[in-house]
RNA sequence: GCCGGUGUGGCGGAAUGGCAGACGCGACCGACUCAAACUCGGUUGCCCGCAAGGGCGUGUGGGUUCGACUCCCACCACCGGCACCA
């Protein structure tokens, strides 16, 4: 088939891998029996998906890892009778097709598909079972006319929106990010330090559904890796606490804060704003001349300042005051405003009450301006026994003597002084009707109150910001709407779309902080669908996370032309019963997915409300215990890791190596190791001298019964993906056989001829060449890869004999072979009377015997 | 700082509370060979012993149990997520 497959035949052995994948995978490829079957097919449904690849330069070992686990899933649920969807497609919108583009000057396309076609025969070369009917490229417009479908259902429900506000931008790639590209400060894609930049970008509305995406990962409890569940839950990060309304003296509006200890209102002691809030802004505007000017000198030093710089820790407090005052609503007090940049703009409400006193980041920065410190938790009372009620002592200590009585205690531990806030639990003081309380108390009561009074309510808020989408580069999906002469924003009728890129030939791609479509002046120019009159075209594209958030139901339809998908096939397939994958998309896709999924439910576009059943994340392959990676040289590429071992070898070493999600390094990966196995697998087939229609009941006993154990564990084991025991089982079985043959019964012996059939069976799952041929040398047609899964006997899996061990204070003395429905009595006399049990007792009494039959005997001495 | 995970031979790793180290890699010994490669057979946790046998052993220290790699507590080391998120 090609050079990149020319596998070396292990000499001597008569095995020669090359010569067996070129055979099966023309075979494969002229009669497709991996196809998914359609509505006339009764069996039951599995869709089995592995993430699509990024088609950026050669597939590595990742690649090698994860598709060898789909492969493995996928042909398992083919042999226990299950019609199983397992399709492929290409993520091929994106910034490394637009960089390599622009070093080569060519166009975005020409390197995509090139890629693309690579992967394609290294995926054939690898014997993976596709349905390759149903193949989707994103970069398509057969495909992004539905991403623009998408956009427009979002924007018609107000999901998708534009906004002015501080985005992260990347100075190098000279694109906007998502807050979930930003890792450390720094571009998720390149590495370069990220800065903040103010802009007018479209955004996703995925904080509407905080709530849901959180409560739902219970849902994925056990289906999911719990690691993935505890990031998403980080990720979205849901704090519990109350909005506050504060006035603010000279100003109209009430400013809100948003607060997880409410409790502590009486303590605060002054108010800060996000230096870069509008609110900021405002308030510096009616203050004097003088802190007007100290304001803009320091929202300019905070805008110079990268994300690293502003995100390390221990960096020391700065601010300005405003010369302004807010007024605590529960007391009256006035409260100085200061403008700080340890305040972000885009958290709560880009304000916060400051309770130094309780608080390590106000504590801070009290200290660094002097400002007030009020203790309102004491943080040494008792809080043990029982929760508290409201307005009781629970232990009947008049609230004030015990309040004097730890006085002095309290005086030790003052953060003013000792410059650590006191943020445990504790009771209320100098809190007016709160004193006394619980922390948890208090805060009910608060909320009471302040409702009460219509100054504040109980709140809940997020990390989670909204996804911005917008992205000012050449390759990716236009944004489908049009900017009118009047300022009007007008999606593009549907009968328009898709709204196809222009050719890139002749457009500068270089990155310079605005869209490379905008210098496409004739895209540009189109008219207002609504009124005729000129307008232009939006010159930004999407994100490419907003691709592959939907593509996964794509492939019920990818070459229909009429919709995006269809809803009925999604009901019979979806949701993906086994998503697999690399841990590097925890948050980013698989977040993404679950929204837009929530999002097309709520439209009433399907029926499922998580897009992914089962979720198998593999772990990294390394080398040398390095990330690989081009820049650092150590990069083993899919294609060439195939050429002296075989494909077969490699997907089996890989499924060895050890457990699915744990990383893998490659130097600890012996490709020759499985090839040998492989090899004396393949022999022992060839070994086999009986017909098909021998009667395996007549063959030995002791291999046949080897041969279902394994039958009756491999499910278990795979639906477990403990892929490295089923290889190891399977080598067992494999070394069982041999013995049967060289020494045992011979090679004419009918349940050597049903082991070998096993064998080729299960070996399907990660040597599907060398198992087809297998097949067909024992004498079947093709294709081993569809036969059922022989069920196992299980008169077969009963042992009639059984090693128990006998025990003598915690030390196994001696091992005795007894029948396997041996009664308890029967074996506790046996063990009394084994003559290594009675050596080793030397006299001592036996004070104690547990019996287990028909394993275990436990005596002791003492 | 908050949340979580992991720790087993020279190496990758097995093990519903019941013979720790399955299976493989590597190493060593042997058969085949003029020789090697391939293949096949054997040995291989550490220590003492010619052997029979014995002692020790799953990061450290405690605990529960007839019995702990496995369950509980504390500690150490490494890894991951979040982190000026109010």
């Amino acid at each position: 088939m090609s050079q990149t497959t020319t596998a070396a035949p292990a000499e001597g052995s008569g095995y020669d891998p090359y010569a067996i994948q070129q055979k099966w995978q023309a075979r494969w490829a002229e009669e497709d029996p991996f196809r998914a079957g359609g509505d006339d097919d009764t069996r039951p449904r599995k869709y089995v998906l592995g993430m699509f690849p990024y088609p950026s330069g050669d597939l590595h070992m990742g690649h090698a890892e994860s598709y060898a686990y789909v492969d493995i899933v996928a042909r398992f649920w083919r042999h226990r009778g299950y019609n199983v969807l397992n399709p492929i497609g290409w993520d091929s919108f994106g910034l490394p097709a637009e960089n390599a583009a622009i070093q080569r000057g060519a166009d975005p396309r020409e390197w995509t598909y090139a890629n693309i076609a690579q992967h394609k025969k290294s995926f054939r070369d690898y014997g993976s079972s596709y349905d390759w009917s149903r193949i989707l490229h994103t970069s398509d417009p057969e495909y992004y006319r539905w991403n623009q479908w998408l956009f427009q259902q979002l924007l018609e429900r107000g999901l998708a929106y534009r906004k002015d506000s501080p985005v992260n931008w990347c100075p190098n790639d000279q694109t906007v990010l998502a807050n979930e590209q930003v890792v450390d400060g720094r571009c998720e894609r390149c590495g370069h330090e990220v800065v903040k930049k103010k802009l007018t970008q479209w955004y996703f509305k995925i904080t509407e559904y905080a709530d849901r995406l959180l409560d739902d990962l219970n849902q994925l409890e056990g289906f999911w890796p719990s690691k993935v569940i505890r990031m998403q839950r980080n990720w979205i990060g849901r704090s519990v606490g109350a909005d506050i309304d504060f006035e603010i003296e000279g100003h109209p509006e009430t400013v809100t804060v948003f607060s997880t200890r409410p409790d502590t209102l009486h303590g605060a002691t002054f108010f800060v704003v996000a230096p870069d809030s509008d609110l900021a802004a405002e308030l510096a505007a009616g203050a004097p001349a003088e802190v007007r000017l100290r304001f803009q000198d320091y929202l300019d030093s905070v805008g110079r300042e990268s994300e690293i710089e502003r995100q390390s820790t221990d960096r020391p407090k700065t601010g300005v005051f405003l010369e302004r005052y807010a007024i605590n609503p529960i007391n009256g007090e006035r409260l100085p405003i200061w403008a700080a940049d340890y305040v972000l703009a885009d958290y709560g409400h880009g304000a916060v009450m400051a309770v130094p006193a309780h608080d390590q980041r106000d504590l801070d920065f009290a200290r660094a301006f002097d400002l007030p410190v009020k203790v309102v938790v004491d943080t040494t009372a008792p809080i043990t026994g029982a929760i508290p009620v409201i307005g009781t002592d629970d232990d009947g200590v008049p609230l004030e003597s015990a309040v004097a009585e730890l006085e002095a205690s309290l005086a030790d531990i003052d953060p003013a002084k000792t410059g650590v806030a006191l943020t445990g639990e504790g009771r209320l003081i100098n809190s007016g009707s709160l004193d006394g309380l619980s922390k948890r108390n208090a805060i009910a009561r608060i909320i009471e109150q302040l409702e009460a009074a219509g100054t504040g309510r109980a709140a809940k808020s997020y990390r989670l910001r909204d996804w911005l989408i917008s992205r000012q580069r050449f390759w990716g999906t236009p944004i489908p709407v049009v900017h009118t002469a009047d300022g009007r924003i007008v999606p593009v009728p549907d009968d328009q779309l898709p709204l196809t890129l222009p050719d890139a030939h002749g457009l500068d791609l270089a990155p310079k902080g605005t869209s490379p479509l905008g210098a496409a002046t004739e895209w540009m120019q189109t008219t207002d669908p609504e009124t005729g009159e000129p307008a232009l075209r939006d010159p930004d594209t999407m994100d490419t996370f907003v691709d592959s958030s939907w593509y996964f139901l794509r492939f019920l339809s990818p070459n229909d032309p009429t919709r995006p998908f269809p809803k009925d096939e999604a009901a019979r397939w979806e949701p993906v019963d086994y998503y697999i994958g690399g841990v590097e998309h925890a948050i980013l896709h698989l977040l993404y997915a679950r929204f837009i999924t929530k999002a097309l439910y709520d439209m009433g576009h399907i029926d499922f409300t998580e897009p992914f059943s089962n979720l198998i994340n593999q772990g990294m392959v390394l080398l040398g215990g390095a990330k690989m990676s081009k820049s650092k040289g150590n990069l083993v590429e899919f294609a060439s890791s195939m050429v002296d071992p075989g494909a077969d070898a490699v997907r089996t070493a890989i499924a060895f190596a050890g457990p699915v999600e744990d990383d893998i390094d490659w130097s600890d990966v012996s490709t020759t190791g499985a090839q040998k196995f492989l090899a004396r697998a393949w022999r022992v087939a060839k070994d086999v001298t009986s017909d098909p229609d021998v009667v395996w009941a007549d063959g030995d006993q002791a291999l046949r019964r080897v041969t279902h154990r394994l039958l009756a564990d491999v499910p278990g084991l795979v639906e477990q993906t403990k892929f490295n025991v089923v290889v190891a089982r399977l080598m067992e079985l494999v070394n069982a056989i041999r013995k049967t043959i060289d020494t045992g019964a011979g090679p004419a012996d009918p349940a050597v001829r049903e082991a070998a059939e096993v064998t080729a069976m299960i070996l399907d799952l990660f040597a599907p060449h060398t198992a087809e041929e297998m097949w067909q040398i024992l004498g079947y047609d093709a294709f081993v890869g569809l036969v059922p899964w022989r069920s196992a006997d299980p008169t077969l899996l009963v042992e009639e004999t059984q090693k128990a061990v006998v025990q003598i204070d915690g030390k196994v003395r001696a091992t005795i072979e007894v029948p396997a429905r041996i009664g308890a009595e029967e074996l506790e006399a046996l063990a009394r009377a084994d003559e290594r049990v009675v050596r080793s007792l030397a006299g001592r009494e036996i004070t104690r015997a547990v019996v287990r039959p028909p394993k275990v005997v436990s005596f002791s001495t003492h």
